[in-house]
DNA sequence: TATTGTTATACTCTATAACTATA
DNA sequence: TATAGTTATAGAGTATAACAATA
């Protein structure tokens, strides 16, 4: 690797890492318009987009192990936004849904999150969006 | 907007989402073998590929509420990892720098950090990995 | 008055391990 | 025995506001 490519190489890593931080935050600020934390906020999201969803799924989405999920989702719970529903086939698995008020709290929360996530993505030229939609999904999948 | 481009748009937003927990859990990751948080973690990293930074500088690199940061340091100092250092010219200035132990925390860190992310981009073909530094470089500072 | 950073409080989140229930 | 999830505990991180020191 010549010093040039390192150099590249050091300044890719910052900016992912500032990209990241971007990314995340964005639950984060506008959470707080529901007052919902962070983590609520992306866990209302993650359902709606998927209609229900297991803990575990839950738990790989969401980057947490499951005694941490199991908390939040206590919260979530208490706050009205959720609800567990045991699977009748395999007893052991716990659905997560959305109540009808965490499905219309998810409903804005996510339009705004993707809208924000549109935005900063629509500011590149088409091309770039296009190659980095390529590329983040290659990423994601690796 | 067509439909193809509302649902590629969904699908970005999801691999973007994805992308940015990768890329914060890798201080997870790499923290647990030094003993240090995610945040500990990160906190040598930022500082140590800027020398010294200022407290109100590290709370925007690292998306903190300079009370948050206050917390954070403390801790990182009461483990020996980095100094606080006034100002002597602006006295309301905090500098904060690494300690012996920190820098040589922060040296193995922050190179374990770059390599995985190297080896994330490295995955790619090169065309790509040019499109994506270019791309993230320009999200990063818009 | 504005800026930089700390302190105080209450709560949420996280890591780890031990545990229960089901398969 | 393995899997899905919960509980318990201690510590770390976070939001908010009030505060002190300096410019």
């Amino acid at each position: 690797m010549t010093e040039i490519e390192a150099v590249r190489g050091e300044e890719l890593s910052q900016a992912l890492v500032g990209l990241a931080h971007h990314v995340l935050h964005l639950f984060n600020d506008i959470g707080r318009g529901y007052d919902l934390t962070a983590q609520q906020t992306e866990l209302v999201c993650a359902v709606i987009v998927r209609g229900r969803v297991r803990m575990g799924d839950l738990g790989k989405i969401m980057h947490l192990e499951k005694s941490n999920l199991s908390g939040l989702v206590d919260r979530a719970e208490k706050r009205g936004l959720i609800v567990r529903a045991r699977d009748p086939k395999d007893r052991r698995v716990t659905w997560v849904e959305l109540t009808e008020e965490g499905h219309s709290v998810a409903m804005r929360t996510h339009g705004d999150v993707t809208e924000r996530l549109r935005r900063l993505v629509g500011e590149l030229p088409a091309e770039d969006r296009r190659s980095l939609t390529t590329v983040v999904e290659r990423l994601a999948t690796a």
